[in-house]
DNA sequence: GCTATTAAGAGAAAAAATTAACAAGCTATT
DNA sequence: AATAGCTTGTTAATTTTTTCTCTTAATAGC
């Protein structure tokens, strides 16, 4: 790991996306795959591929390549994914409502240990109805006192966009480590707290220039 | 336009960035913005900015800087959000719900023309709970028939991941020309077809990774 | 056990993207 | 009308990232 620096940006969100389709080849039950193989699955160069995993050590076997299980591990080690994520969710709407039951969340071990609201009481029957409470959910006053008491490390923003900013402004105060934004709105945080803007009309925006060009 | 042959993936999101950020100006009302106050707003280099928009024309006035109006004007037509895209969201459960009533796609253009689950009748409650209903749910088995009468470009994957692909090759079926995949699942479509996958754990799994790093 | 085949890993080369430097151009002021 | 002060647009330099080529190692068949 000495042998490399820096690491490119790029190279970590691919990491991710390998881990997502090894998931897949594991689901169906393909025990190896090549470089040649990973790179198809996620349209990229076969040699970016072995180049990206070359960053952090040798996890393939030359001739045969790689064990799908063991780079799955490999990688969720990198990402600093091998251990569990606690994460409350602020803002309990449709989007929060969704992110509380999704399931997809506990394979990568984030687990959502509290959930809040400006309204708790309001929230109660629209989650339940469908899926039944899988936590309780808060009233926003309580943020600090819970994010500190529940160990909590990452915060997920899916209030309306005009909360976002006060909202990261209450995780940061509550010594959060991470933040990611859900709401259209871009917020900011200081340089210790790590924060990703995720927006929906973006994909979109790139999706429709390469529709459009 | 001639002056360059490619533009780099990443001018593309910046550009989409860029738009989120002259909104916030726009409402603070501010007129001009220099590529210097906008670099720091996105977290880039100011010549990182004049290259962006150098890449499509010159759109600011030196000694001054850019017009906030009409550089937003400029983005959205390079993007080309300049006109109304029409999208139908297949799977109607808590995150399909948020998009219907997610304001912020109006302002980019993007309008939701139609809403398909596999049990429409099931829907129906949970939704116009809180907001109305904006759009009919309609059954699944009427994608095709009604991605061609309403004149839908776009389709968004908000189905749980084992019907992800199955919606897909609908979708294609359908002569979907985009397709914004937010299930878990990965999913393929043939080239002709454009394809974007957003994962929420890709987004934390980069947040968590810059946090144990 | 040897050989052919396959695929990873390493390093070099090529390509691409970012940043820096600067000339050109606009505005305001005197 | 000339000048000073900014800020863009552009070219050049630098840095980063990707791709290619070649070497090395493991496996399977004979």
């Amino acid at each position: 790991m000495a042998k490399y620096s820096k690491i490119p940006e790029a190279t970590i969100r691919r990491l991710s996306n390998y881990l997502k389709c090894l998931g897949d080849l594991e689901t169906k039950n393909e025990k190896v795959a090549s470089s040649a193989l990973i790179a198809n699955i996620c349209n990229v160069n076969a040699a970016q591929v072995r180049k990206d995993f070359a960053y952090f050590g040798e996890f393939g076997i030359r001739g045969m390549g790689y064990n799908v299980k063991e780079l799955k591990r490999h990688i969720k080690e990198i990402l600093g994914i091998n251990r569990e994520w606690r994460i409350a969710v602020v803002g309990i709407g449709n989007m929060g409502s969704a992110l509380l039951v999704y399931k997809d969340f506990l394979k990568q071990n984030y687990k959502i240990v509290a959930a809040f609201d400006v309204q708790p009481e309001r929230v109660i029957g629209h989650i339940s109805e469908r899926v039944g409470r899988p936590v309780e959910i808060l009233h926003v006053e309580r943020l600090k006192e819970v994010v500190k008491a529940r160990n909590i490390e990452i915060g997920i923003i899916t209030t309306p966009p005009q909360e976002a900013q006060k909202v990261a402004d209450w995780l940061v105060d509550a010594n959060i480590k991470g933040i990611l934004n859900l709401s259209p709105s871009p917020v900011r945080t200081p340089e210790h707290v790590k924060l990703r803007n995720l927006f929906f009309t973006s994909a979109l925006d790139n999706l429709v220039y390469y529709l459009s060009n």
